[in-house]
DNA sequence: CCGGTTTGGATGACGCGTCAACCAACATCG
DNA sequence: CGATGTTGGTTGACGCGTCATCCAAACCGG
């Protein structure tokens, strides 16, 4: 069996190391800042992008994703606090709709100048536009070859 | 407000979905031939690469870049499960040791061949050098601009 | 030596993410 | 039409990670 090489274990336990804390720190400004955590802000962009703020509930597990467990388990503790609010679908009697409230509405634009911010100080900050491209090349190419997260 | 260029937006996006289902991928592979999460995977290196297969709970918490009271969550755990036990330390009264188990020796030597072709062959599979060089000097250069984790 | 601070660790509560199981509504094809 | 899948979504259980809190031992200044 052939071990990582040391500039491979090197570049892996920054990796580990960095995928960890780098969402833990923005987490934290945001929960800090606005009472949000990443994930709430990920569904809060989907539905605000949007021009009418509502989403079907399939669409945007796919968007975001998600398992369809994880997204009715996340949207039921953001219905609870007022963010988001389910409906039925129009059209498919089986389906469910996510709209963004007005609490949600200003949750989002609350919060975001001082996310985006954290977001380009943490990692964009001395980034050269080389560094960028090599990474956007990489993680395209590692995702490529990622099983497909099976719809559960 | 200046919010990210189209192509931070998009290594960013890229990014993120990297840093959670990579660690998911592993995660899937490891609990499915080895009943071990990354989690106790690191524990167990840390712990197998001491001679005794003792380490000071103070110090593998520091060494995997934990706070203590998730280290100490997660011993507890892997002690039920019989892969590692504790004991106090013997110069501090305050003190734990966390101690490798036959079972936990056993556990990551049948769970390493496995976890590292895997992660060669998601990760490192078709990186070059370059690229290697480039994510190396990356994941330091953000390190290092992160806030230090508070050891609460 | 005594009082205050720091250090090492445990615990309970709570949000998050996955898995397994379940169910109702479509779809398909005989 | 009816049997047999498939799709959209929910729920419960459980492991994980953080926060807040607590406690005892160790350290340190006067």
């Amino acid at each position: 069996m052939t071990w990582l090489n040391a500039d491979q274990q090197r570049a892996w336990r920054h990796w580990l190391l960095l995928s960890t804390r780098l969402p833990a720190a923005l987490n934290r400004q945001l929960q800090a800042d606005s009472d949000l955590s990443l994930a709430d802000f990920d569904v809060l962009v989907q539905l605000s992008e949007t021009a009418d703020g509502r989403v079907r509930a399939r669409d945007l597990g796919s968007a975001l994703g998600w398992e369809k467990s994880r997204l009715s388990h996340h949207v039921r503790r953001m219905e609870a606090r007022g963010l988001v609010s389910r409906a039925d679908a129009t059209d498919d009697a089986r389906g469910s709709t996510v709209c963004l409230t007005g609490a949600g509405r200003a949750a989002i634009e609350a919060a975001a100048p001082a996310h985006v911010h954290t977001v380009r100080e943490l990692f964009f900050a001395d980034l050269t536009p080389a560094q960028l491209q090599v990474l956007t090349e990489l993680t395209e190419q590692v995702l490529t070859r990622l099983p497909d997260p099976s719809p559960r």
